[in-house]
DNA sequence: GACAACATGTTAGAATTTGTTATAATGCCT
DNA sequence: AGGCATTATAACAAATTCTAACATGTTGTC
């Protein structure tokens, strides 16, 4: 039994009983009374309960996200660092979750979009999909893979680009990459 | 067997069991431990899944921004990448729209806070307060200043870092951080 | 067929986990 | 408050797992 799976047992005991006893526990999963005190300690530090004379309690979880609109490509959930939104000429506005996405949707939709907005991923203000700066495929996969992050300045994006590497592209070389991308790998799990 | 078979089936079982073995794929697959070491590797570079020791799981799913509350602190509205919650004993759940706000309401709320969560900067999932890295006044201004960040692997903060200069520091020297810039503006001191 | 790129296995050394022991801290009882 | 039993912590050694480096085999391309 690995460590990372008594520590999601000893979390679902605790959310069973509302209380979890070391000797009991040390017993249970055939391990020394010390193993099960690290285990809790770990526990604490991240969150999960609070310890207490032999043994540990729960705390409260976090708060759970609200329902959002999700991504118009792959349905998961935009966040304001990633998402973009494309706005047709029919009136109707697409939320995307990542550039990956709204860049996909842009192909897809084509002479439709009027305007399209990315967010830059720094400070998660919109920016003009048009004029930002693109970093593809960095050392991070964030949100759909390949993994592609929008940028506000040239320069953030190369900085961004120094630490986690990928290419720093322009919208049309991004299309260009992605055309390609979608090409030649074979379809991934959220590739969409 | 190719190996993106083997990537695909391990993802199914992950997702079945909630946790896979090293030594159990090794053998499920008949190669060596070595191999599903690089099969997970890869996979946790492309975000699909997170090693732990022996094996791996799968991850969080990240946190969302309610876009009605704001900031305790500064009443600005938090967004999903640099959030913080803070849980208090009386069962209030505090929200900060940035390090700098949490960890400010960190030290004000003292020991009323029962535990405390950030939002990794890159993908915005929530990670515990006292195990994340921060990267602390960066080359950028994103939120309150001075800007902190949080991060939930210290090799992220350091490649950040790389681009964008700043402090990589753990919970405990961000705070001494913050107290000294917070004396330097007003001669008020806080005890922890 | 030569070559490069990739996948895999093996090995040694580093890092992590675990149990044991000794010592410190805590709670409970009178 | 003092004494006792229980629980918690710290330090160490042993076992296990991880990582990096190299060697070998396989695939695909020219």
């Amino acid at each position: 039994m690995l460590p990372a799976d008594r520590h999601q047992q000893i979390l679902n005991r605790l959310q069973e009983h509302g209380i979890v006893h070391i000797h009991e526990l040390s017993q249970t999963f055939s391990v020394s009374e010390m193993t099960i005190h690290r285990d809790l300690d770990q526990l604490e530090t991240e969150g999960h309960l609070r310890k207490v004379r032999g043994g540990a309690v729960p705390i409260p979880a976090p708060a759970l996200a609200s329902p959002v609109e999700t991504c118009f490509m792959c349905h998961t959930a935009p966040r304001s660092q990633t998402q973009m939104t494309l706005h047709l000429s029919n009136g109707v506005v697409q939320r995307a979750c990542c550039p990956h996405c709204g860049l996909h949707g842009l192909m897809m939709l084509g002479d439709q979009v009027v305007s399209a907005f990315a967010s830059d991923f720094l400070r998660g203000n919109a920016i003009n999909a048009q004029a930002a700066t693109y970093v593809v495929e960095p050392a991070v996969a964030i949100c759909c893979t390949p993994t592609v992050l929008a940028f506000q300045n040239k320069s953030d994006a190369e900085r961004f680009q120094k630490g986690f590497g990928g290419q720093v592209l322009d919208i049309a070389r991004t299309l260009q990459f992605l055309n390609q991308a979608a090409h030649l790998k074979s379809h991934r799990k959220k590739e969409m």
